[in-house]
This record gives C-alpha cells, structure tokens and sequence, in this order.
RNA sequence: GCCUCUGUAGCUCAGUUGGUAGAGCAGAGGACUGAAAAUCCUCGUGUCGUUGGUUCGAUUCCGACCGGAGGCA
C-alpha cells in the first residue's frame, strides 16, 4: 500500500495565533501554506477577513486566498477540489503543504472528500423555504422524518437550513442524507494530516485578542472596506460573502441607524460568539491535537510554541 | 418642603387578588458532512431596596427610612 502523503493543519478559534506558527513553521519545515478559511477566499476582502498581506505572502508562498469574488458563493466541495489541486502542486515541488484557518468544515471536506452527493440547488432550496413559509418549518420536517427518520431525529425542526439540505439531498438523488453520510464516511483519509488545534486555558485572553485585534481592523480602515463592497451590492448578491462578520456589522452605522461605538460592540461580540463556535467544533474533532497557546494569563513564549509545534509534527499520536 | 410614580436575575422589565417569581437581552454549554464568519439546540434562586407592623405565612397589604424619576406653590 503507498504511503499517503503528509500534510499538517494549523487550527484553531479566530485571533488564536493560527497566522504567525503557520508562518514559521512553513519557513522551517519548506513548506507552503493552504489557507483554509471561508472568507479569505474572496478578493478584495482584505482588512475584514485579517487576510495575510502583500508582505506576509512575500515570505511564504499562499494557496487558496482570493481565488473568488465577493459577489459568486463558494461551497466546502468547491474548497475541498481547489485544495486538492493546491495540494498536488505543493507536493509535486516536493514541499509541504501546511492549512491554516479556521473554518472546520472546509478542513474536513479536504480530508475526507465528498465527492458525489448532489450539490446545491438555489431553486429548489427557494421552493422548500417557501413551503415552510406558508405550512411551518414543522410541515418541512416532518416531511424529512417520512424518508429519513435518522436525519429528521438528529436535526431540530428549527433548523431550517440543514432540514432544507437534507430533503434536497433526497429529492435530487432519492437517496437520503443519511445514507449519503453513511457512504462519505467509509472514504478512507487521503492524506496523513497532523492537525494542531491552538488553545487557551483563559478565555478571557483570547477575547481580549480578539477586541484589540477589531479595535486594529477599524484602524487599518475596515470602514472604508465596507463602503466599498457595499457600493458594489455585494451584501445583497452573495450568500457567503455576505455573511462575513465585520461588515455586516458596521452597516447599521454607515446608515445612520447606531454609533459606530455600538457597531463596534456588536462586531466585538459576533467575533466573541464565532470563537466559541470555533472552539466547540475543533474539541470535539479525534483528529486534532491540542497544542496550549497561554500560561498565567499571557501568552506563551512564541518560540517555545514553535518548539511544541515541531514536536507534534515529529512525533504524532 | 409637599404630592405622585418607582426600586424584582449582569441589563430592560413582567408577575404574584398574601403561600418566597419569569420573559427578552447579555452570558454559558452543545450540535454541525456541498450557504459554515452560516444555521440551530439547551440552560434563568434572585437578601423581589432596607426596616418595622398586620398575618399561620409578606416580595405582594400598611408605616417609616434610603435610592431614582416626575410634578406642585
């Protein structure tokens, strides 16, 4: 059997310090990086997305950012065929491909392939929102538990979104979500990936990253960023992009309807709150191990983590 | 100075015709397989301002006091 090639993954909440062990690990181990964050992907989202710069990409070659525009929608499998091509180019120069990002999803769509189950279907999905409109989010799931009582019995029927997913998945295919997980999960892993999960024994540390790192966003011009993806109709057009946080945030002060004092609490808070969701999807993945970024209240030594970081690679479980 | 209103969860407030109380927000925890920076689920004991009185029993009724808001010559 061939060896799969190896990869490595640096993970973690926003602000973690997932950017600066990246980097140094890249330059000590030859490697390159594979940016592997929903928002980064999009061009001209720059200051918002904390998306490495002009320079940061002089020191180490970056894959995967600015590959879309704001106003198109990008999907986990769109992530997971472009990181497979980066990848392959990276190992065919006889590098080392390192992911860097936050986004678990896309992370996992990478590393198990899914290749086959129907993709989306902006049609159909509009048909199912509108029947759940006029007959109740409930009509829609209790459509779902009649063919897939598993998908029904594991997603809440306010989950509008992913009871929409699964019942598209079934009436594309006729086959249901269930099964279509069933048959994603026997694929084998592609690849030996170590993935480095960055955390923190002080949540409140990493909030403090998290506010001083906004407080910079708006200092580097985050506004002016806004004012000109929404000139462009960006927030209208795209589903994805649009969702970025840091913009929509600051639109109810661009238009008069808050301070900016209070734009900036709110965009303190939504960051807070996708941190958190960040940590619960990354704890509860087998696949990564933990590497402690803080000790009484501050911040480890930045080469002693690089150190600890080189171990995990040299030494896997 | 007098009168009226008001003081209940971190915040904004409900409520108990007297049997020690509950929403929203905030916060915390969790889920997640083609929108994921998305979407969703779960979690509410707090000297009911203080202190006397009435009562079997007071956060609820009465008095005084202390905050806060408004009004009056």
């Amino acid at each position: 059997m061939k060896k799969k090639p190896k990869i490595i993954a640096v993970v973690g909440p926003t602000a973690s310090g997932k950017s600066a062990l990246a980097e140094a690990l890249a330059l000590r181990l030859d490697g390159e990086i594979v940016s592997c964050d929903s928002m980064q992907i999009y061009r001209d989202m720059d200051i918002g997305t904390a998306k490495p710069t002009v320079a940061d990409r002089a020191r180490v070659p970056y894959h995967l950012l600015d590959v879309a525009e704001p106003e198109a929608d990008f999907s986990a499998v769109d992530y997971q065929v472009a990181a497979e091509t980066a990848v392959q180019e990276i190992l065919a120069r006889g590098r080392l491909p390192i992911f860097c990002g936050g986004t678990g999803l896309y992370l996992d769509a990478f590393l198990r392939g899914m290749p086959e189950s129907p993709g989306g279907d902006a049609a159909l999905r509009e048909r199912l929102a509108a029947e759940a409109e006029a007959y109740g989010a409930q009509h829609l799931h209790d459509r779902l538990a009649a063919v897939d009582s598993d998908a029904a019995a594991a997603i809440p029927a306010g989950n509008l979104r992913r009871v929409i997913r699964a019942l598209e998945m079934y009436e594309l295919t006729g086959v249901t979500k269930t099964e279509w997980d069933r048959r994603s999960r026997e694929q084998p892993m592609r690849y030996d990936a170590t993935v480095i999960y960055l955390t923190y024994t002080d949540r409140e540390l990493l909030y403090r990253r998290i506010e001083e790192r906004v407080d910079a966003m708006l200092a580097e011009g985050l506004l002016a960023e806004t004012e000109m993806l929404a000139a462009r109709g960006v927030f209208q057009i795209s589903h994805t992009a649009a969702a970025a946080i840091g913009y929509k945030e600051l639109l109810p002060y661009l238009a008069g309807d808050c301070t900016l004092s209070e734009a900036t609490e709110s965009l303190k808070q939504a960051t807070r709150r996708y941190a958190k969701r960040q940590i619960t999807w990354f704890s509860a993945k087998a696949y990564v191990t933990p590497l402690v970024m803080d000790r009484d209240g501050k911040l480890r030594n930045f080469e002693e983590i690089v150190n600890n970081a080189l171990e995990i690679i040299s030494n896997p479980r």
